[in-house]
This record gives C-alpha cells, sequence and structure tokens, in this order.
RNA sequence: CGGUCCGUAGCUCAGCUGGUAGAGCAGCUGACUCUUAAUCAGCGGGUCCAGGGUUCGAGUCCCUGCGGACCGACCA
C-alpha cells in the first residue's frame, strides 16, 4: 500500500511500529500473555480483599490516555470492560534506561494498541481502583485511529453513531460502544436459556439441510443456487418445518434446532435475508399443550435474562408472567372492527375490506384477506404477550384443521409488542389432506401468489407411513433479542446484518499506466492527484500534471527524482 | 417504490442572503509525579460524496447520479 493512500495519523503509526521493531520490540509477538484477572473482578472485589490483589497480569487495549510527565493514566478495556492503569517511569523503568516509558509508552503506543500490563492494585485519590503497572508488554499495534468515544455522568460525547459504520465495522462498534456487546451478550444467554429448558424436558438438538431441493415450510420467496456435480438447483431454506417433521415420523419424540433461514426479500428494520429461528417439534401434544410451552419458555427466558418478568420496551412495560392472554383471530377482528366474518366467502371478505379501506388484489385467497385484515386493524394493538388462536384454514396448509370447526385450523401467533414472536401448530398429519393443501396451494401460485408453497411429495411420502399427533412451534430468534434487548431495529441485534456492498472507486490497473512508459513508483501519485484513470490523464494539461507530480513529492517527501516536463508530456501524448 | 432529511478533517459536527474552509475530540511538539471529557502553550491535518450546470466567483444555488437515515407502501 502506498503511503499517498493513508492518512496522517496512519502514516504516524506506521512509523511508530518500526520504531518499535529497531528497538527490538516485537509489535507482533507470539508468546502466550498470562492474564491472572480481569477488570470488572478486580473493581468488584479489589476492596473486601486487598492483598489479593498485590500482583496482578491484565491484558486489553487502550482506551484513553492523560499524560503527566513522568507519570501517566490510562484505561485498557479486556472482555469485562475497562480499568485505570497507572504508570510511573521510575516504577515502570527502574534502572537508567528510562526507554520503555519514554519513549515506548509516550511516543510509541496510541490510543487503540492492545497491551499487558503487570502490577498491584490500589486506590486513587481521586477514588479510583486501579492497577499500578511495573511491567508493560506490547502485545499488537494498532495501525488505524479509533474514534474516541468519552463519557462523564453518563452522558456520552462524540459517540460513533453512524449506523452504516457501525454495522460494517462492527469490531469498531464494540470497541468503542460498551452496550453494543451486552445486547449480543444477551443474544447469547437467551439462546442458551430456550436450549437448557427443552434440554431438561429431553428433547434432542438437530441439524438439518439448509440447502433443499424444494424449499418448504413457509410462505416466503426463497434464495436459488446451483449444485455442480448434480447439475440441479438448491435453495437455501425458508424454514425447518418439514425436516424436523420428518424426523417425528422417525421416532424422536421431541426435536429442536436453532438455526438460519433465508428469504429473498426486503431489507428493513425488521427483516434481515438471513434471520435465526428456532423451532421445535414434540409428538403427542397438541396447540393447546404447545402453547403452556411456550409461555413458559418465554416467562423463564425473561426471568433468566432480567430477573424479573417485566421488561421495558420502548416506552412500554411488557410483563411476560404467565398466564399469557388468549384470543381467537376472529373474535380479535370482531373485537376491533365489529364486524364478524365467521362463514364469509371470499367476495363477502372483500366487501369488508373495502368498507374498512384495506388494500387487496385478486391474487388474494379468503386466507389472505383475512390476515391482511388482522394485520391492518387488530395486530398493532397487542401489546401485551397475546395468542391469537384458530387462523383460517387456508393460510396455514401445515397445520391440522379445528376439532370443532373445518373452516379453522389448531394454529396459534404469540404477539407481543404489536408484533408476532412465535407461530404454532397442531401439525397437519393426515397425509391426504396434506396433499390436498399443496394442491390448494399450487392453485394459489397459478393465480399469482408467489409465495405460495410447493409441494414436497417426500414429505407427504414421510406423513403416508404415519406421523404421531404432533405439535411444532417456532419463534423468530432476531425479533425475540430485539423485544428482551429493547433495540428497534434488527440490525442491532445482529452482529452482521446485510448491507449493501461498499462501492470502490474505480481506478485503471498500475499496467495501464507503465504501458505508457509511466515508471510505476509514479502512479500511486497520479492516483493521488485524482488521475485514476489513463483516460483522466489524456485530458490534462502536461504543465499541469508536471507541477502536481513534484508538488506531491516534495509534500509527502517520497524521495522520488522529479520527472521533466518533456517526459510527462510524452506519457500523456502517448 | 413514494415522501422528508443528510453526505465537510481519523471521530462528532458548525459553516447565514454565493466572496481565501471552522470548532471540539483524536494526532504532532513541548510543560506537568494521583489524573479521569486531565490541564496549559504551540503546530499540522480537507478530492467539502461524484459528475454536470448557473456565475467574475459554488461547501453554499440548480440538475443528474451514488451512498445513508427517517417515515410510509409492499413484504414475514
Amino acid at each position: 500500500m502506498s503511503l499517498l493512500e493513508l492518512s496522517e495519523q496512519e502514516i504516524i503509526r506506521r512509523e511508530s511500529l518500526n520504531e518499535l521493531k529497531k528497538l527490538g520490540i516485537n509489535p507482533y509477538p507470539p508468546e502466550e500473555y498470562p492474564v491472572s484477572h480481569y477488570s470488572q473482578d478486580i473493581k468488584q472485589e479489589f476492596e473486601k480483599n486487598p492483598d489479593a490483589f498485590q500482583e496482578v497480569s491484565l491484558a486489553g487495549r487502550i482506551m484513553s490516555r492523560r499524560i503527566m510527565g513522568s507519570a501517566s493514566f490510562a484505561e485498557i478495556k479486556d472482555k469485562q470492560g475497562r480499568i485505570q492503569i497507572y504508570l510511573r517511569r521510575d516504577d515502570l523503568c527502574p534502572g537508567d534506561d528510562k526507554t520503555l516509558y519514554n519513549v515506548v509508552f509516550k511516543k510509541l503506543l496510541d490510543i487503540g494498541d492492545i497491551i499487558g500490563i503487570k502490577g498491584f492494585v490500589f486506590k486513587t485519590k481521586m477514588g479510583e481502583i486501579s492497577v499500578h503497572v511495573t511491567s508493560l508488554k506490547v502485545l499488537a499495534k494498532s495501525l488505524r485511529p479509533l474514534p474516541v468515544v468519552k463519557e462523564k455522568d453518563g452522558k456520552v460525547y462524540d459517540a460513533f453513531s453512524d449506523p452504516e459504520q457501525r454495522y460494517r465495522q462492527r469490531y469498531v462498534d464494540l470497541i468503542v460502544n460498551d452496550r453494543v456487546k451486552d445486547t449480543f451478550m444477551k443474544r447469547t444467554r437467551i439462546i442458551n436459556s430456550m436450549r437448557e429448558f427443552f434440554n431438561d424436558k429431553g428433547y434432542l438438538e438437530v441439524e438439518t439441510p439448509i440447502l433443499q431441493p424444494i424449499p418448504g415450510g413457509a410462505a416466503a420467496r426463497p434464495f436459488i443456487t446451483h449444485h455442480n456435480t448434480l447439475d440441479i438447483p438448491l435453495y437455501l431454506r425458508i424454514a425447518n418445518e418439514l425436516y424436523l417433521k420428518r424426523l417425528i415420523v422417525g421416532g424422536f419424540e421431541g426435536v429442536y434446532e436453532f438455526g438460519k433461514d433465508f428469504r429473498n426479500e426486503g431489507m428493513d428494520r425488521s427483516h434481515n435475508p438471513e434471520f435465526t429461528v428456532m423451532e421445535i417439534y414434540v409428538a403427542y401434544k397438541d396447540y393447546e399443550w404447545m402453547m403452556n410451552f411456550t409461555e413458559e419458555m418465554i416467562e423463564k427466558v425473561a426471568l433468566d435474562l432480567h430477573g424479573t418478568t417485566k421488561i421495558e420496551v420502548g416506552d412500554q412495560i411488557i410483563d411476560f408472567k404467565r398466564p399469557f392472554k388468549r384470543i381467537s383471530m376472529l373474535d380479535a377482528i370482531k373485537e376491533h372492527t365489529g364486524i364478524d366474518i365467521s362463514g364469509m366467502d371470499e367476495t363477502q371478505l372483500r366487501k369488508v375490506c373495502d368498507r374498512l379501506n384495506i388494500e387487496h388484489d385478486p391474487s388474494m385467497g379468503k386466507g389472505k384477506l383475512i390476515d391482511e385484515i388482522f394485520g391492518e386493524k387488530c395486530e398493532a394493538s397487542y401489546i401485551q404477550p397475546t395468542f391469537i388462536t384458530d387462523y383460517p384454514v387456508e393460510m396455514s396448509p401445515l397445520c391440522k384443521k379445528h376439532r370443532d370447526n373445518p373452516e379453522l385450523t389448531e394454529r396459534f401467533e404469540l404477539m407481543v409488542n404489536g408484533k408476532e414472536i412465535a407461530n404454532a401448530y397442531s401439525e397437519l398429519n393426515d397425509p391426504i389432506d396434506q396433499l390436498e393443501r399443496f394442491k390448494e396451494q399450487l392453485r394459489l401460485s397459478e393465480k399469482g401468489d408467489d409465495e405460495a408453497m410447493f409441494i414436497d411429495m417426500d414429505f407427504v411420502r414421510a406423513l403416508e407411513y404415519g406421523m404421531p399427533p404432533t405439535s411444532g412451534m417456532g419463534i423468530g430468534i432476531d425479533r425475540l433479542t430485539m423485544l428482551m434487548t429493547n433495540q428497534n431495529t434488527i440490525q442491532e441485534v445482529i452482529f452482521f446484518p446485510q448491507m449493501r456492498p461498499e462501492k470502490k472507486q474505480e481506478r485503471d490497473g498500475e499496467e495501464k499506466f507503465t504501458e505508457l512508459g509511466i515508471p510505476a513508483e509514479w502512479v500511486p501519485v497520479l492516483y493521488k492527484a485524482g488521475y485514476l484513470k489513463t483516460a483522466d490523464l489524456k485530458e490534462a494539461n502536461p504543465n499541469k500534471v508536471h507541477q502536481e507530480l513534484c508538488g506531491l513529492n516534495k509534500k509527502y517527501k517520497l524521495g522520488l527524482k522529479n520527472p521533466q516536463p518533456d517526459e510527462v508530456k510524452a506519457w500523456i501524448s502517448k
């Protein structure tokens, strides 16, 4: 990389790197650095037992420095957080050679560098528990300046806040914005809490294919890819459902999977193209049982994470204490619109939509129309956890028909804060009915619904061998995490959310320039001057180019031999 | 897809009716042995997103494009 593409601060850091090497210090040493203590443990335990902290060894990143001549304070950040360290020249360098303090620490180290320190813990006059450093080792030099975020009395200054940069360079976000790490640690605790809940009940965690010849189990547009050896298209899964149910057919009593699903649809604050779901299937249960199971699980997650069932989400307090409210979809619609749609046909439903000012088009079947009414008029009002039950049969092709009403299915969704969090069925295990429902989906697809499900004949075949009555439930982990950590975008709970690719400015390669007789060492200088393509040069004034090149050579002390004006003219006219 | 707003130093952001680019932090030089948004003195740092246009003159006005944020629409 040419110096010309670096900022001043990056150049200075690279020079410091070289100075370290000249002093015989390896800026990237290979050997282990043994750590005995971590920052927060020290802060919490020191006062109870100061004698236990007379010899500590820590490693972390330098986050700030306050240098006062022959003594300095700095903060380092380790896996637990920040702790102040105190360095005094004559303690760090007891002999005559003061290089380690005067040169290495004061000049060659920077905010962002990773160091290891040994010393003893003490409390400063100002009352801050700190480590008095007696030895220091460079563990990794940082070549890029870090955004410096300062804080006083809970107020944050110069926050690194641009969402685009934070998501693209999540590593920087994690370094400088302390609460980000916390959110992701909570995410993992949520998953662990659920896993613990399932394992305690003896259910088996399994893995099923992500690459699928038929993307089934949900209504969504899939990503498509291609397998070379088989020369067939493969799809990235949109749901785990059909494979997990095959395992129930195979004789497992309870199986669950945490995994990624992929949907080739929009991206916004609540949708990422790949997202994490948990699906669980338990034999010999129905959706009533699953409702109890789900609320027990959610309550446990809340308690494990916060020690309470009451959680602040936006300006609401949501209480995950069991039992959750339950209401059927038709009752919900009746409650919010005053209209009883039970038993209505497609034409009547369209009229209801018209009356309620809900848009609809001819490709929508009965199920979609009802879903639309619910989504438009009811969904947003369910802030506290609520099970919406008994969905119309048309919108649930994998779900068993309701025991009391063949127009409905034994399905529930859990709504929290106006959004769907979980979805569950008494699973359809009648293979003849299942095939019929798939065919209905095919008809929807021919009508123009590009999300209608494909027919999976192998799944039907599996059901034909007999699947026990089973209840299944799926839950969006990203959205659950958003709720539990009070984040309002999905990008805040996914480490690396999908982003539009970074665009690089187009430029001609070095060889294009050397073909014109331009020496290679001048090419970066031309880039710096703004001539990214040889075509840009053609239109330039040779005298101006000559002056720019000589100017940059001088300014950046490149030590190149300046070309003659005629040479530059020759390059350009070629 | 539609509307609104934004793009200026490594980071956060000023820059009025068009007239030689600013601040704080970070950086560099120096002072300083318990500081904590450390302090004090000095210094450097810019393709003002890109391309066109208007103008004697554009960071500023107009058009186009790119990127982003927010709000809607669509979509799980």
